[in-house]
DNA sequence: AGTTTTTTCTTATATTATAAAGCAAAATGA
DNA sequence: TCATTTTGCTTTATAATATAAGAAAAAACT
């Protein structure tokens, strides 16, 4: 992991479809050399995988909320939140709460029944989210 | 949005890089008409981008959080959020909470320095992420 | 039924990814 | 210190892919 590394992986988050020629520029490489890289990245485990942003909204998803578990049972909790399509991701924590999942949904009504059925694995605390920001572009340490 | 849109975002957010030409043999339509669709999809807004996801843990930032603040100064702790390196994502919530933030950061250290600085916003209640799960691919609603 | 619009296919072309070979610098080891 | 190995790069050549253009089919509308 060098500056280079560091540089095609900001790169990559910002955009996962930039070709390899466009990258290569960018770093005053030739583009096999730096599809050699990225390869390595993949490798090694630092890239985990390519995605695509959905805007949740505009596939009817429009109610997101972040509920919160205290001293619950986790493992039942955590069974049911995984099985279920609204769910997009599940937090097991250390701290005054015990578990957090965050969901999408697409009404009042899909919401009131996802707190109901999940009632039974300890008591939610549900945040509606009215707005959100997100630092899509994660920069990695280096070493100079 | 038809069942062909349907099965190629859910396609495009299990592996962005798949290629054209995959995409079309899995939906039975031919390349130039999966371009078409995912450039709709794109203009309309529900494609928002594409991205790579980084392994934290191999970039360093070996400890996550997630920061529970209520009745706080809004404003001023949504700026500080935002221009810190180490925030993933902030949530504006309404509920027994106020504002939700994630961190990845390097150490104990990092992360100490972090509450301290926001302290000034309002009281944090730190909830240290110990395992996550992720539903990386959201169904998006259709009508048959 | 006829017209217009939208969607798709086929073909052709341009772009991009990738494999191969060769070279140079750095690292390793006797 | 010198030989050997490894690593990372470049250039060239080839394969794969994306995409533009035009024609045909399907769908929607009058």
């Amino acid at each position: 992991m060098d500056q280079i590394d560091t540089e095609i992986l900001q790169q990559l988050q910002r955009s996962a479809k930039i070709s390899m020629k466009e990258l290569a520029t960018i770093v005053h490489l030739s583009s096999p050399a730096v599809i050699e890289r990225v390869k390595k990245l993949e490798e090694q485990g630092i890239i985990e995988g390519y995605t695509t942003k959905v805007n949740l909204k505009k596939i009817n998803r429009s109610i997101q909320a972040i509920i919160l578990f205290k001293s619950i049972d986790c493992k039942s909790l955590s069974n049911f939140c995984n099985a279920h399509p609204d769910v997009l991701e599940c937090y097991r924590v250390a701290g005054e709460i015990s578990y957090i999942v965050k969901i999408a949904t697409y009404s009042v009504e899909t919401l009131e029944q996802f707190i109901d059925d999940a009632m039974p694995y300890g008591t939610p605390s549900t945040n509606i989210v009215l707005s959100r920001t997100e630092n899509s572009v994660i920069k990695p340490f280096t070493l100079e």
